[in-house]
DNA sequence: GCGACAG
DNA sequence: ATCTTGTCGC
């Protein structure tokens, strides 16, 4: 049964949208604006690109200002200063702050994509298996996403015999990223990316029995990280692996070498942290991906540490991913 | 001081 | 994730 993927808003052209709607006299917020594209979570982004995109004529970014009221940054331009543009509106500005109560937009009207990429994520969830492991692995692949400066993704892939640590198989792909980063929305970002490269993995005969996926599975706030967005959408085990907690809660004291303890979130075991080595008191974030239960995503990446952070298939693929996108035009020798 | 927290 | 100089440590 195949997953169809949804449409990948522009969420830049969606944001435009919506603060062209705020007329001259009014003001809204970062965080308005980001619940109006369909989650609060994305008010950082909203803030960035209010900062940095290329202004037009008429550009009304100057009503965008913080949740207190005071202004926030502005394009560094001093014809554009933020608190003159609004006054010349009608709004005052008194000790560097707008009167919210009085000056607030709250009339948008937009489709809230954020909040439909929820919903598929959800929907997701609920086909992901965490059935056990059926058979023991003797390949092991790992992926990793770098970015160029000029904004292109390069994946990589690299398989490696458990057994061994040795690395079997690598290759690359490459796609202008267009979808921001946004805190529990990384697959919409990276994933046509890593299914692209995927589909190349399997047309040459190359596919792993498990796969590592550098971001979490089931570790998320609706139990679909990228993991389980790549496992369920071409039907194959794989484990998410962080080196920071996505969310949930999890007791670190003490915790030693190699050992691991759950992560939870409303009750659930979602994950499990393991500290992988005796340098460092850093733990990863393991959890299942797709095709595999929390015990055994654990074990399976417990195998695959050799005295690094990481387990050795993502490594690789960092390494590789970073070393290509740094290099400009590369390949996957 | 409070909420968020992957890449 | 990327942007980045020198600096600290094994």
């Amino acid at each position: 049964m195949s997953v169809v993927l949804p449409d990948i808003p522009d969420l830049g052209a969606c944001l435009r949208d919506l603060w062209h709607q705020v007329p001259p006299g009014c003001v809204t917020t970062y965080g308005d604006l980001a619940e109006a594209l369909g989650d609060r979570i994305a008010a950082r982004w909203v803030g960035q690109v209010a900062l940095r995109h290329d202004h037009s004529a008429d550009c009304p970014c100057h009503r965008i200002v913080r949740a207190d009221g005071s202004l926030g940054n502005y394009a560094t331009n001093a014809e554009r200063d933020k608190a003159r543009r609004l006054r010349a509106e009608g709004v005052a500005v008194r000790d560097g702050a707008v009167d919210l109560a009085r000056h607030r937009f709250a009339r948008f009207v937009g489709d809230r994509p954020l909040a439909a990429l929820r919903r598929f994520q959800e929907s997701l969830a609920d086909r992901a298996s965490l059935a056990p492991l059926s058979a023991e692995p003797k390949t092991i692949g790992g992926v990793d996403v770098s970015y160029t400066s000029d904004g292109e993704g390069v994946a990589a892939y690299v398989v490696v015999e458990p057994a061994s640590g040795d690395v079997l198989w690598k290759t690359i792909a490459r796609r202008p990223i267009r979808f921001p980063y946004i805190t529990s929305y990384l697959s919409f970002r990276e994933l046509p990316l890593l299914v692209e490269l995927l589909d190349e993995v399997d047309r040459t005969g190359h596919a792993a029995d498990v796969l590592l996926v550098d971001g979490s599975g089931r570790l998320h706030h609706r139990r679909a990280g990228i993991a389980t967005h790549l496992g369920v959408a071409r039907d194959r085990p794989t484990i998410g692996v962080t080196k920071k907690l996505l969310c949930g809660s999890v007791d670190l004291k003490g915790l030693e070498p190699r050992e691991s303890r759950p992560v939870l979130l409303d009750g659930e075991s979602i994950g499990a942290a393991l500290r992988p080595t005796a340098g460092s008191r850093r733990p990863i974030f393991v959890s299942p991906g797709h095709r595999i239960d929390v015990a055994g995503a654990e074990r399976v990446v417990r195998d695959l540490l050799c005295g690094r952070r990481l387990p050795e298939p993502l490594y690789w693929a960092d390494r590789l991913s970073r070393q290509v996108a740094r290099s400009g035009r590369g390949s996957a020798e």
